[in-house]
RNA sequence: GGGCGAAUAACUCAGCUGGGAGAGUGCAACCCUUACAAGGUUGAAGUCACAGGUUCGAGCCCUGUUUCGCCCACCA
């Protein structure tokens, strides 16, 4: 026996590179393309490039993990889809700012050359995350693994595009959209973030031609008045009921404009006088649109004012607002200025202030592939779990908006539209034309925007797979199992994936969706650099081992809206790694090499007990991990193998291994302890794969990997009704035990010392179960006489424990305490009685009787008999007690 | 403005279709009993946010209130 060479603590360093580069070089996450077996697949949610591993990711990761490995114990063909998104407007931003650092910038580099540059990035510096996946132990098919920019996925990308054009769901056109003026792109509406800010609201007289008066609008953003084409008020607003002028001028330009009237001017708002920027704000762009206003463009793609503006061109459009503000009360045409709260609308790359701008941009009608989308959760094609998030999805899919999918920038999938320079056509193919298709001209040139990272990325499920080809992988696999992701790209990516799964596959992309917390820090709030708050999953690695921080993440996975993350749990778990280490190592100290069989008939009441507990373990966590209820599944296993295993279980057959009850009882207990050690490392190994591998490795009795042992059964070899029984009876034992332990305790006598006890029972059974584990209750409770007295009147000192029909004293003689044994019956009776009068009070309540269902009613009957039962017991033995201080 | 969620032991949280409240940590006491002190045994600790209602019975269902968090929306 090798447990010489086992440390007594468990240190995982070292040992989880060990076995992850031997189950990669082995090829054990490899999925077969075709096979008999029952396919099940998850594609991963494509970090970033850019990314680097957080919390969220890592519990993203850890239940894909727990999902993954455990089909492949109940032996799926299992295909763990990996691979990374090119993030657009990220990367740029990154290798933009390297180049900065080296004086150089985009424009300077030209765009070929720029993006050579990002390429060369991404071979480099990209995809660092992947070998962080790695050290939580994901087991991804990494042969397969896949980059949105590769050139499958780019013809995936084309064909997709080409075809929605061909349906008319892709447009280009002149509309409002959201500008970064840092990362001169367009952005669609999911990626601006609003964030309350406090402005000032500036109410500004707009005067009526050769007059002081005029009308006095309110706005937040002065700046844009240059924008300004009319001026509207609320038809049925009182003020402006006899107003007769049909013109203001605008200040600053003296432009005239028009006064205009719609109902969608709020009159409870500032003056009900709003000025009408149709080419810098959304809604000023719908009234103008109505009105038939001009649109004048008045801040540049950087944010700085345009020519047009006078004197203030040239300004950065926040200067302007202060220039533009200070100008109009040197006129005195700034009424008041008051400080206003209100939400601005921020880049998700780079936070700068969006600017609302009119723009040439492509669009996709999404109102038709939305529907498609939502039925298909509506009509259960697809389930969404926690099912509360259908709500949120149908909403969005109800009030959507088009998709602006152009980007102004360099690095992501051209829009594969040419414009020919000689006959105007528009050309929109799938292969790069070489002249134009109408004319024949060779002028053509070919649109410069690339598209939105996310357009590329609604495709992954079926593009991974080598759409548009016809491939085995697709149909093995599509559509997928489930699809693990958190919240915060419900709209941005799972919508759209359901969007172009249902339109180019015909069928949902996903069975499920799970949507799973977001990793908050132990305050609850949300982990970010600026706070200083993050914690970084890789030192939790280094600190505490993979095995530990992913149990605790799948611990901590209940469905709700957030996890609070603390080391504190970690620990918690570190030390239960470090517990099933332990056992092992105290197992395989009994374990030879061929244990035999579990001979069924013969077995102890506890190895009957931990089958049928093993098999009732086994369930809970295939429920649970099915149901994707992870927390339920890591505690139903922590409880079993710590307190069940290793509390009860191990120390119950102590006797019988160390061979106080003869040889054949000891071979019995080594073929249920080996069965038991590895069901559980079968059942932790999706939780911790690491420890689980490394002991199985050092059983003497198995060979290969545990990832390919099998789940193990949910019967344990017993039938129902013995396993209630068994349960029952090992109930009972236990009950003796700690009855026995608790009067040690409690009256304060050492562990060291060896009790005497005498048991007397009026139930045959009960008697029996004592009897035959005799060496049970004295192993584990420090007994070292255990004698039977029909004769419950007692002449010698005892205290008394009272289980069902059974007394247990606890002789005394000479250390007896009287008055502390009097404290303990009398405190036990307290307790009896208040649960008494309680289960009487329901049972004497008539229409409880009634109405309750049969099953419950006799339920609180047995109680009321046994707590009766036990009542009177106690009450016999506490009078004995007054009776013998005297 | 609309929607979603949370409030349970000192702390962090479970509690799925209503039957009488659990875990981990922490706390207290005792123990280095031949796997584990990263451990063992025993114990204390809760008007389940508040107010009503439905029911024989409510942490769970309904109504309202308070506090907190998140998402969406065209808050000049």
């Amino acid at each position: 026996m090798s447990s010489d060479s086992l440390e007594k603590g468990y240190n995982p360093s070292g040992i989880e590179k060990k076995w992850y580069e031997l189950w990669e070089s082995k090829g054990f996450f490899a999925a077969e393309d075709k096979s008999d077996k029952q396919a099940y697949a998850i594609v991963i949610p494509p970090p970033n490039v850019t990314g680097v591993l957080h919390m969220g990711h890592a519990l993203n990761i850890t239940i894909q993990d727990i999902m993954c490995r455990y089909r492949r114990l109940n032996g799926d063909n299992v295909l763990w889809m990996p691979g990374t998104d090119h993030a657009g407007i990220a990367t740029q931003n990154i290798v933009e700012k390297n180049l900065a650092a080296q004086g150089v910038s985009r424009e300077e580099l030209g765009r070929e050359k720029f993006v050579e540059q990002v390429w060369k990035w991404k071979e480099k510096s990209g995809g660092a995350i992947i070998n962080q996946l790695k050290r939580l132990g994901a087991s991804c098919d990494w042969d397969r693994e896949r980059f949105t920019m590769d050139q499958g996925l780019s013809a995936a990308v084309r064909k997709v595009f080409v075809e929605l054009y061909n349906q008319g769901l892709i447009y280009q056109g002149q509309y409002i959209i959201n500008w970064c003026p840092r990362c001169t792109t367009a952005l669609s509406d999911l990626e601006v973030e609003y964030e309350d800010q406090d402005s000032f609201l500036y109410y500004i007289t707009y005067p009526f031609e050769n007059s002081r008066n005029g009308l006095v609008v309110a706005t937040t953003r002065p700046e844009t008045m240059f924008g300004d084409t009319a001026v509207a008020v609320n038809p049925e607003d009182e003020r402006h009921r006899n107003l007769v002028e049909q013109e203001v001028c605008l200040p600053l330009t003296g432009k005239k404009i028009p006064i205009i009237r719609d109902a969608y001017v709020d009159t409870e708002f500032g003056t009900g006088a709003l000025k009408v920027t149709p080419a810098h704000d959304p809604n000023d762009f719908t009234l103008g649109e109505k009105h038939s206003l001009k649109r004048i463009k008045v801040i540049d793609d950087n944010g700085n004012m345009m020519e047009n503006t006078g004197k203030f061109a040239g300004l950065d459009r926040f200067e302007c607002r202060k220039a533009a503000v200070a100008a109009l009360e040197e006129q005195g045409l700034l009424v008041k200025t008051e400080p206003l709260q209100n939400s601005v609308g921020h880049c998700y790359r780079c936070k700068t202030v969006v600017e609302p701008s009119l723009s040439k941009q492509w669009f996709v009608k999404v109102a038709p592939l939305a529907q498609e989308a939502s039925d298909a959760v509506k009509n259960g094609q697809t389930k969404i779990i926690p099912d509360n998030w259908s709500k949120t999805y149908f909403e969005w899919m109800d009030n959507i908006r088009d998709w602006c999918i152009s980007r102004q920038i360099w690095w992501g999938h051209r829009i594969p539209v040419w414009n020919c320079a000689r006959c105007g056509a528009v050309m929109v193919e799938e292969t790069d034309p070489d002249r134009c298709s109408s004319c024949g001209a060779r002028e053509i040139a070919q649109e410069s925007d690339v598209l939105d990272t996310w357009f590329s990325s609604a495709l992954w499920p079926f593009s991974t797979m080598g759409w548009p080809e016809k491939t085995d992988l697709l149909k093995t696999f599509y559509p997928t199992a489930s699809l693990v992701t958190g919240f915060d790209i419900l709209f941005f990516w799972v919508a759209r994936m359901m969007m172009m799964g249902t339109r180019f596959m015909g069928d949902v992309p996903f069975k499920d969706v799970y949507i799973h917390a977001l990793v908050r820090d132990e305050n609850g709030k949300k982990m970010s650099k600026s706070k200083g708050n993050v914690i970084d999953p890789i030192k939790v690695i280094d600190h505490y081992g993979a095995d530990a921080f992913r149990f605790t993440l799948a611990a901590f996975a209940a469905q709700g809206r957030d996890v609070k993350m603390s080391e504190n749990r970690v620990e918690g778990y570190r030390n239960f790694v470090n517990k099933l280490w332990n056992a092992a190592r105290f197992s395989l100290m009994h374990l030879e090499a061929d244990n035999g069989d579990i001979e069924y008939n013969n077995l102890s009441l506890a190895d009957q007990w931990i089958l049928s507990r093993t098999a009732a373990t086994a369930s809970a966590v295939s429920q649970g991990i099915e149901s994707y209820r992870f927390n339920d599944a890591a505690s139903a296993v922590y409880q079993f193998v710590w307190h069940e295993f290793c509390d009860w279980y191990l120390e119950a057959i102590k006797p019988a291994l160390y061979e106080k009850e003869g040889v054949e009882k000891k071979k019995l207990a080594r073929a249920v302890l080996e069965k038991v050690l590895e069901s559980s490392l079968v059942m932790l190994h999706p939780f911790m794969p690491f420890v689980t591998e490394e002991i199985w490795s050092m059983l003497p009795s198995v060979e290969g990997s545990v990832m390919h042992a099998g789940f193990p059964g949910r019967t344990g070899g017993l039938s129902a009704m013995q396993a209630d029984t068994v349960e029952n009876d090992m109930g009972f034992l236990f009950e003796v035990i700690s009855g026995i332990r608790n009067i040690r305790s409690e009256i304060k006598i050492k562990p060291s010392t060896l009790l005497s006890i005498r048991v007397h029972t009026t139930d045959q059974a009960e008697q029996r179960i004592i009897e035959t584990n005799r060496s049970v209750v004295e192993n584990l409770a420090r007994v070292e006489s255990l004698v039977f007295s029909s004769n419950n009147t007692s002449t010698t000192a005892s205290a008394a424990a009272v289980v069902k029909n059974t007394t247990v004293h606890v002789l005394l003689e000479g250390v007896i305490d009287f008055d502390k044994e009097e404290t303990r019956l009398s405190k036990e009776i307290e307790k009896i009685t208040k649960e008494l009068l309680s289960v009487s009070k329901r049972l004497n309540n008539e229409s409880f009787l009634d109405k309750a269902p049969e099953d419950v009613v006799e339920k609180v009957k047995e109680q009321q008999a046994d707590l009766e039962t036990k009542n009177d017991k106690l009450h016999l033995n506490l009078a004995r007690l007054k009776e013998m201080k005297h």
